[in-house]
DNA sequence: CATGTATATACACTATCGATCATATAACGG
DNA sequence: CCGTTATATGATCGATAGTGTATATACATG
C-alpha cells in the first residue's frame, strides 16, 4: 500500500478532483460522494481506492459504511513543490530569487552527447 | 490560443515536469532542453507548445532560436487551489479550519439528480 | 434466513496521450 | 545558392486510464 505515484497524475482527473473537493469540506461516506461526482458508483469507489492507497484520504469503516476524508500529507508535499517556484510571483520571496537568477548566469554549457536511439 | 487546460493535466507529464524543472532555473533554447529532457527533440517541441498554449511558459525568438522560459500565472493559479486545503497542515489557518468544520456540521442532505446520461 | 443496502472489484470497451519517425520550415554560414 | 542547424508538425502506434455493467462481499434488519 502507499504507491508513491505522483501527485499531479492523481490529481489530474477531474473526477478525482471533484472528490477531493467534496472531501474538502469535511468526512463523507461514499453514497454522499456519489451524489456529486457524476459518475457511477463504481467509478467513484475506484478513485477512492486509488485516493487511498497513495495517501490522500483516510478511510473509517462504521458498519458497511465507509467515511473517508482528506490527509493533509500529499497537500503539503504539493506545497513543497510549489515553493521552488513561488520566487516567480511572490515579491517577498526576491531574495530567494535574486539566488535562483545568479545560479542561472553561472550555468555552464554542458555541451554532452545526446545521440541515445 | 491559451487554452484553458487543467493546469493538473499538464503537469501530471513528468517530461513536461522535468522541463518545467529545468525552465525554474531560467530561460533555455530548445537544445539546451532536449539534452536534460530525455525524449526526442519532436516531443520536447511539441512538450513545448502545449506549454505556451497553456500558459505555463513564454517564447523569445532569437534568429533560428527560440528562448523559453516560465510564466506565473498558472503557479499562481495552483497556489489559489492549495489554498483551499492549506488549513489541513497548516496549523496558523486553524481560524479558517474552524470555518470550514462549521461548514461540514451545517451542511443539508441534498438530494439532487444525478443521472446525467 | 431472506432481502435490502453500502461498497468494492473483475471485465470489456474506448478514448486520450505521449513517443518516435519522417518531413517541413526557416534562419545561418560559407 | 547550398548544406547545416534549430525547431515545428503530421502520421502512426502502443500504452494507459477512466467508464459502465455486472457481480461479489459484507453488514443490516425484519
Amino acid at each position: 500500500m502507499a504507491v508513491q505515484i505522483d501527485i499531479f497524475q492523481i490529481l489530474a482527473d477531474p473526477t478525482r478532483r471533484g472528490i477531493v473537493e467534496v472531501l474538502g469540506k469535511g468526512e463523507r461516506q461514499v453514497n454522499e460522494i456519489v451524489e456529486q461526482a457524476g459518475v457511477h458508483q463504481s467509478g467513484v469507489s475506484r478513485h477512492l481506492r486509488i485516493l487511498l492507497q497513495t495517501g490522500f484520504v483516510t478511510m473509517r469503516p462504521v458498519g458497511q459504511r465507509r467515511f473517508y476524508s482528506l490527509r493533509p500529507e500529499r497537500f503539503r508535499e504539493l506545497d513543497d513543490w510549489l515553493a521552488q517556484y513561488r520566487s516567480l510571483w511572490d515579491a517577498r520571496l526576491d531574495r530567494f530569487g535574486a539566488a535562483l537568477e545568479k545560479r542561472q548566469k553561472t550555468r555552464k554549457t554542458k555541451p554532452e552527447e545526446h545521440g541515445r536511439k
